[in-house]
DNA sequence: GTTGGTATCTGTGGA
DNA sequence: AGATACCAAC
């Protein structure tokens, strides 16, 4: 064993040496925060520690498995002794050997978020509620805020503040719902994400002296990674598990204020800070690691200038040895096509001027839905790419299919699953009679599965359900003592899924089929996988284990199928923790990154902006900053002004300060009028002229109702314009209006309010 | 009960 | 633009 602990700066080994007591590591980008928590345990192991009494909980996959990886090139087997995995998976894991303490088979279903959605659709729609008002999406992010903070439905019921939000977005049934939900997922036997967590702290509250005690006891040592993205709940179950009165408190915490990204998601910072109060009196070490090891001095210079703009942060400056560098570079585009064929044309140029791989390469963008254009041009200029974060091979409809299947042969009870396929192939139950059975086990608050034979209906039907009765309990049995392999064969033929999707002859058809046979060829070497990484304590090559382990999984787990060398493509939020030598933030606009639904509120530009400092340091040498003055939504093109986060950079670490490289004259004239943009980015001027562009005498405001798209009009500051766009509905509608020979020509316009007089 | 066409909505990030 | 929901016709 080679003494790792030469490796690390004085920080970073204090950081690792510091094995007992409570410590919080404060870790910039790039400062070897992965190295530290890997050595750290490698360190616990070589001190006698015995690698099952270590808990490392992370948020990815991803990032368990490297850590894994390394602890193990460090301290040889015995690493995958370690409790190391995403907080939803290790707890998930200790669910199921304990799930009937709190009401649960040990075989629960896991429902996605997907599945999630569905659930609540159901459940509103039984309600007889407006989906318009009750947004599925609205009222699982609602739900799942109220389990982020403990807030169990009938606390939820309780709570004047939630109601009064509730009664003020006009949803005032939120908490029945949520009530329902839970309640049947309950009677599914299915836990979504957030009550992987939920319910293990029922399990950990409920349970003081069986449960809690021996985690208690078991994990002598637990580390947390990315803790700024914690939220109430995951630190909940920490303290739980580390504070009480004789405990040695080794908890050790690492992450980093200026790279939290999921407030969104009920994450808060405020666990930083309750962190060092909790743990004042018991001796706490703080650490920072501040030396950056991953990009020269413009990207870091450019990360430091960034993150200064925000309002709260805990002070820390990275630091780069690595040299100056290259400048950092902006390119504007007049359209996101341009936007896509130029970021292409530079990734080509920097591939041949400094011998870069594809792999080194990596594009993020703030949506998703902005990876299409460039895979557009990648896949013209024949450069191999891979999208993460799209849809991913779980959820695939045909995929999605089968595996209901499984679903329902191992919990029958699983709702969500038996809706799905009841008649997925077609076996004649339809809608009707699956209202029938619904409404009748709500009635009795058994599982839909229980209702199946008493359904009424003709003898047809009658005959339809039995046969799917038959068809899921010979899966059931079978899956007794076949392996999930086998089953799932069975599952694909019996049920006609295979045969449906043989008969379809398109290309997505033969698409689906290949699918189908993927997943069947994953199950297998799922089961017969005996390798040593794959027997770890989490080895579980049950079917209930197989589906456990998929529900967890992201496309970050999935098989690479480029082989090996492809340009990244992926969101930044996606990105943290990587890093390339090459990076292309592109999309720099405003609305878009920062995103429009962050602009109301300091904090959420604040996190914005911590996610465009998360973006740059991604960087080793290469930054390249895009933008497009224009681009198409929802099938309309839309104009946006350059990103307020292009500013903070300075103009010191940018190539050829003050100029822009623009897209050719041809392509420029091509585009909408730019209006002069003077020097790099001219921002908003909030002294506009008072005066009068439009004669007030004869100016007739017309009803704002009539305005559209479209249009020619007249305001009696800005004169005449163009309507580009109209968002919102009745009072919410804002137009996007161009103004010609203003100051910053596009404006934003609540109609509401707006006196426009419609010129033609 | 099923099929196919039209209207409507989507509008951040992810385990 | 693309997915999904809904409705009328088979």
């Amino acid at each position: 064993m080679s003494d790792f602990l030469q490796e690390l700066n004085t920080v970073q080994r204090q950081s690792v040496l510091a094995t007992d007591g409570p410590v919080l590591v404060v870790a910039g980008p790039g400062s070897g925060k992965t190295r530290v928590l890997t050595y750290r345990i490698a360190h616990l192991i070589r001190e006698g520690v015995a690698p099952w009494e270590i808990l490392a909980l992370t948020f990815t996959n991803k990032a368990a498995r490297e850590m894994k990886e390394r602890i193990e090139k460090v301290v040889g087997s015995g690493a995958n002794q370690v409790w190391a995995g995403t907080f939803h998976s290790i707890f998930s894991r200790i669910l199921r050997m304990e799930a009937e303490k709190i009401g649960y088979p040990s075989h629960f279903t896991i429902y996605d978020t997907e599945d999630t959605k569905s659930v609540l659709g159901a459940i509103i729609k039984e309600m007889n509620l407006d989906k318009t008002v009750y947004s599925p999406n609205v009222i699982r992010s609602r739900i799942s805020s109220a389990k982020s903070n403990l807030i169990t439905p009938r606390l939820y019921a309780e709570k004047e503040d939630l109601l009064q939000q509730d009664r003020a977005a006009k949803r005032p049934l939120t908490f029945q719902i949520y009530q329902q939900y839970s309640d049947r997922c309950k009677r599914s036997g299915a836990m979504d994400f957030d009550d992987l967590l939920y319910r293990f702290y029922e399990l950990l509250h409920r349970n003081p002296d069986q449960v809690l005690e021996k985690y208690r006891k078991k994990f002598r040592y637990v580390l947390v990674d990315e803790f700024q993205d914690t939220n109430h709940l995951q630190y909940a179950i920490v303290r739980k598990l580390v504070q009480y009165p004789e405990s040695p408190r080794n908890i050790c915490v690492v992450g980093d204020d200026a790279q939290s990204i999921y407030a969104f998601r009920g994450a808060t910072i405020q666990n930083i800070l309750d962190f060092e109060q909790d743990f004042k009196n018991h001796g706490i070490q703080v650490f920072k690691l501040e030396q950056n090891y991953r990009s020269t001095e413009h990207i870091v210079e450019a990360a430091n200038s960034v993150i200064q703009f925000n309002q709260r942060q805990i002070q820390k400056k990275i630091r780069s040895e690595k040299g100056s560098g290259h400048k950092i570079q902006v390119v504007k585009a007049m359209t996101d096509s341009e936007e896509g064929k130029r970021v292409a044309d530079t990734l080509l140029e920097q591939k041949n001027r400094f011998h870069l791989s594809n792999r080194d390469i990596a594009i993020l963008y703030r949506t998703n839905a902005q990876s299409r254009i460039f895979e557009e041009y990648l896949r013209r200029f024949n450069i191999p790419y891979r999208v993460f974060g799209g849809l991913s091979f779980y959820q695939r409809k045909e995929v999605k299919d089968l595996i209901a299947y499984l679903r329902l042969a191992i919990n029958p009870r699983d709702e969500e699953a038996l809706r799905r396929v009841i008649n997925f192939p077609k076996r004649g139950i339809g809608d009707s009679t699956v209202e029938k059975i619904s409404t009748l086990a709500g009635a009795r608050q058994v599982p839909m599965w229980e209702c199946l034979p008493l359904a009424e209906g003709g003898a047809r039907t009658q005959q339809s359900i039995a046969g799917f009765i038959r068809l899921i309990q010979e899966l059931a049995s079978r899956a007794q003592t076949a392996n999930a392999y086998d089953v799932a064969l069975y599952a694909a033929e019996k049920s006609g899924l295979a045969d449906l999707l043989r008969t379809d002859t398109t290309p997505e058809g033969i698409g689906r089929l290949e699918n189908l046979a993927n997943l069947l060829d994953g199950i297998k070497s799922y089961c017969e996988d005996d390798s040593e990484e794959a027997i770890d304590f989490s080895a579980d090559k049950s079917l209930t284990g197989y589906l456990q382990n998929i529900a967890l999984l992201t496309d970050f787990d999935e098989e690479d199928k480029t082989g090996g060398d492809a340009v990244t493509l992926m969101s930044v939020h996606s990105a943290k923790g990587l890093e390339f030598k090459s990076v292309f933030v592109v999309g720099l606009e405003e609305n878009l990154f920062p995103s429009i639904m962050s602009m109301d509120t300091m904090e959420g530009l604040d996190e914005e902006r911590r996610l465009f400092y998360v973006a740059i340091t991604r960087a080793e040498q290469f930054l390249t900053l895009t933008y497009s003055v224009s681009r198409y939504k929802f099938g309309q093109m839309r104009y946006n002004e350059p990103s307020r986060f292009l500013e903070e950079v300075p103009r010191e670490s940018l190539e050829s300060a003050g100029g822009l490289k623009t897209g050719s004259s041809k392509e420029a004239a091509a585009g909408p009028p730019t209006a002069t943009v003077s020097g790099a980015f001219q921002r908003r001027t909030n002294a506009h002229n008072a005066s009068f562009k439009a004669d007030p005498a004869s100016f007739q405001a017309s009803p704002s109702e009539q305005i559209q798209a479209g249009m020619r009009v007249l305001h009696l500051k800005f004169g005449e314009g163009k309507v580009l766009s109209i968002d919102g509905a009745k009072d919410n509608r804002v137009a996007t209006i161009f103004f010609q020979g203003i100051d910053n020509p596009q404006r934003r316009i609540m109609l509401k309010f707006a006196k426009l007089q419609i010129l033609e």
